[in-house]
DNA sequence: ATTTGATATATTGCATACAACTTTTGTCAA
DNA sequence: TTGACAAAAGTTGTATGCAATATATCAAAT
């Protein structure tokens, strides 16, 4: 029997490009507003145009960037309207999503959300912002995948990169760390009951709450 | 005072090629599991390879078309897994969308609603298909509009070409016409008087209806 | 007959050159 | 000083050629 999928196929340029770009965004490196062209950004990542074109379409698909005609890409911004939409798509399809696993979820499936909350929270004090919400993705992101539509799954994925672009901007503070934490325990404790009530109220008041704590951040921000 | 929006930009040679691949492909024009190959393309569609690569990308991240490796495009089939996946998530978010309009449409909405059906089903007994389709289109994405929310709009309009080509192949009857405008038409009743209830009602069932109308008739077409 | 390997063929991936378009700059006139 | 207009610079859009890669073909050996 032939493994199907390779294990490590190789990356082609485009691709490279693609993950080095959006890391750069999603870290800041290139700041919101900003403008850069082709040209440059092939040269600083030591490849020709077409793949960095590619993969600049690819990202303005996902919203994370913007073609100015005759000026070059921008780097998109987070608008407050934004920040409602990502947030009311997340109470509609992850709280359908509760509801309807809640009674499904294995034993297993419990420890490995149980898993990811304590390790979520011993990394806590050294309060490394990106490895935070690299949890908190997957904690939202594994129970996406216990409801078997893809399609479901590709939408949530993609408004990641908006939220972690938010996040990135909004968990500043270790207060707000300790509080998604015990929001995630909220949740879990609804599913652990198989009460889908109580982990979607759970659930609603996590995405308020986060939803109300960028707000707040990129309000005071956007004063410039 | 300027007018920011041109009324008709030129179009690129990628958003044409990009146009007519789409419409090649829900016409039928493009068999689905057909493999067609990049230079092919460019050379009936009169262009070179970059501009329709650029357009089967955009594609392919649609799912109209995948690319496989050394082979090809292929054409993409419609599933059942994928019409399953597809219809739950019209529940979910158009569910949620008629709930949140019914007191906000105004009567000149109303108005434009009735109008449609009304066209729809003028149009009916020359039983074109394609017309049919796009005006289901329209009723719906008029309803999308409704909620202020742009990325829950580009979502179901994203969904549209997958329901498009499930349509194309489901819609063969005459007799499931007049259902749906039957159906559309309950929606409608529901809306006018105001009743939130009705009106999701009205559409779960109408959801529900195409689901299996399209369910079946891919059932039977896959025996081959 | 089947498998293995080498060769050939087809297709994409990428780099590059050029054309078309947009913005910016600068000059000249009112 | 301001406005219009022309020239210039910068940027994307597109075509094309070549390299890399995957598949298909065919012959030879087991």
């Amino acid at each position: 029997m032939e493994q199907i999928i390779p294990i490590s196929r190789a990356k082609s340029l485009k691709e490279r490009a693609y993950d080095k770009l959006k890391k750069l965004i999603l870290t800041g490196d290139l700041e919101p507003g900003a403008l850069h062209n082709e040209k440059r950004l092939a040269d600083a990542l030591g490849v020709s145009r077409t793949p960095v074109r590619e993969a600049l379409l690819e990202l303005s698909r996902e919203g994370m960037v913007s073609f100015v005609p005759g000026k070059g890409v921008e780097i998109c911004k987070l608008t407050a309207q934004q920040i409602r939409e990502v947030f009311e798509i997340r109470r509609i399809i992850e709280g359908y999503i509760i509801k309807k696993i809640t009674d499904r979820l294995t034993d297993a499936d419990l420890n490995e959300i149980d898993r990811n909350i304590n390790k979520q929270e011993k990394m806590l004090p050294g309060t490394e912002r990106l490895a935070f919400i690299e949890y908190d993705k997957q904690f939202h992101l594994y129970l996406a995948s216990k409801i078997r539509n893809q399609q479901i799954e590709s939408i949530l994925l993609n408004l990641r990169d908006q939220i972690h672009l938010m996040g990135i901007r909004a968990i500043e503070d270790e207060y707000r760390m300790k509080q998604v934490i015990e929001e995630h325990r909220a949740i879990f404790a609804g599913l652990k009951e198989r009460n889908p009530q109580k982990a979607f109220d759970a659930l609603i008041t996590h995405l308020e709450n986060t939803e109300k704590t960028i707000s707040a951040k990129i309000d005071s921000h956007e004063k410039n």
